[in-house]
DNA sequence: CGCCTAATTGAGAAGTATCAACAGAAGTGG
DNA sequence: CCACTTCTGTTGATACTTCTCAATTAGGCG
């Protein structure tokens, strides 16, 4: 919930110094191929809360993860953050239609990146195979966001429990996940607070459908118990 | 809020017949330009909650609403179910990025639309217009998402005043919205209960922010008011 | 008018946020 | 290695928001 109290704790100001240097990268013709796996561009590496981009700048140039994780979130004044997606190995991200970019990206942790300049032809009828590759890109986020909003209109154990399946499907192990973010950023991600969060764990824990090694390990040991609560 | 109890009272049988009848139009070569205005097709009329398509169908035509206002929603088992988009007046939709529809579409009053079949060359480099057309659409559909996605992360005071502001803005006229839909519809828009819904509408008239001449004619006395809520 | 549906309103329950205190982990410097 | 600090996460108490259920009112239409 984005509420009007502010909590000046949270503020952290960011790193800001990715992106002076990504400027002066790529400026050779890349080929930016997500399904083949194709991905040329210089290699960058980011410290915790350090930011890729931030909202507003141009978006000239495309990224994919070979390590880490990004936060992608929007700002809503002195603190409050609403996190539109987690960037993680593997993603290719960046690719945003307009101009500028919609939200601001964040190391969450040790990340390294490929970085790509966007190809300049897109918006000209030269390039379609870029084009359509944007358009691509675009559809499957559009996706990604339909499945968020539908998310974002259920309960804090639905939304946790969506949470976590998609977590567990993206990292590819089935059943355990490593989360890299904090549950601030979990908090934001699914528009609740810290405190529901980690009681949702608890309560998750306590009725033997996942087990905390850690609280940034978790292992689903109900798997289906998370599914059936996603309805 | 998506909950897990079924209001049986709410589940309404769709008329399924326009789906049909649209297959025969629009055989002929269109032209679909929405920036422009331009859009050939046929013209079909729909009563009140007859379906223009449903979730799962080939997605072959694109529509552009003449008159009336249209929701596109997904079921969500027995009743339930999230509307994730108002098509009103002017409003081009149906250009779903996959073959498949992705959510369904329903007439909400009287409504008029031109049906135009979707340009099949899309997916060949043949015709980079299509192509960037659709793209565009695309585009402007994850940002309208993304916005709804911020939207339900607000409290229920939030989501109304961003709803009553955007009804403003889509409508034309200033400061007074007709609205189309019902209060469910709102409800099932916005991720709350029919009751909030109605309770917000009769909290902000009581402030003054708003007046109701009926249940589907709002004033907004005060826009201000109702743009300051939205941080 | 009588029926039917939509909308409103009230009362109580449930869910979630907030505030505050505490515990645990990680880093720092001695 | 240990004290100290800091940050993150957990837990408890309470207030507030929103949902649910139920009753009532208002509107539309035969």
């Amino acid at each position: 919930m984005l509420t009007q109290t502010v909590d000046a704790r949270r503020y952290v100001a960011p790193y800001r110094s990715g992106v002076g240097t990504a400027s002066g990268v790529g400026t050779a013709l890349q080929s930016v191929k997500k399904s083949a796996g194709v991905f040329g561009g210089k290699e960058k590496a980011f410290k915790p809360n350090e930011e890729l981009f931030s909202e507003g700048e141009s978006a000239d140039y495309v990224y994919k993860i070979l390590r880490g994780a990004v936060r992608s979130y929007k700002s809503l004044g002195e603190g409050r953050r609403k996190i539109e997606a987690f960037r993680l190995r593997g993603d290719v991200f960046g690719l945003d239609p307009g101009k500028e970019r919609e939200f601001c990206a964040e190391a969450i942790d040790e990340v390294c990146v490929l970085v790509a300049r966007r190809r300049t032809t897109v918006g000209t009828a030269a390039d379609s195979e870029a084009i359509q590759e944007l358009c691509e890109a675009t559809a499957r986020e559009l996706q990604r966001v339909q499945q968020h909003a539908l998310l974002l209109a259920m309960s804090a154990r639905q939304r946790m429990a969506c949470f976590l399946i998609e977590m567990s499907q993206r990292f590819g192990e089935p059943n355990l996940v490593e989360l890299p973010m904090s549950r601030q950023d979990i908090a934001d991600y699914l528009g609740l607070s810290i405190e529901t969060v980690s009681r949702t764990f608890a309560k998750f824990a306590a009725n033997g459908i996942v087990s905390l090694p850690t609280s940034r390990h978790v292992v689903l040991r109900d798997p289906d118990a998370l599914q059936q609560m996603r309805e």
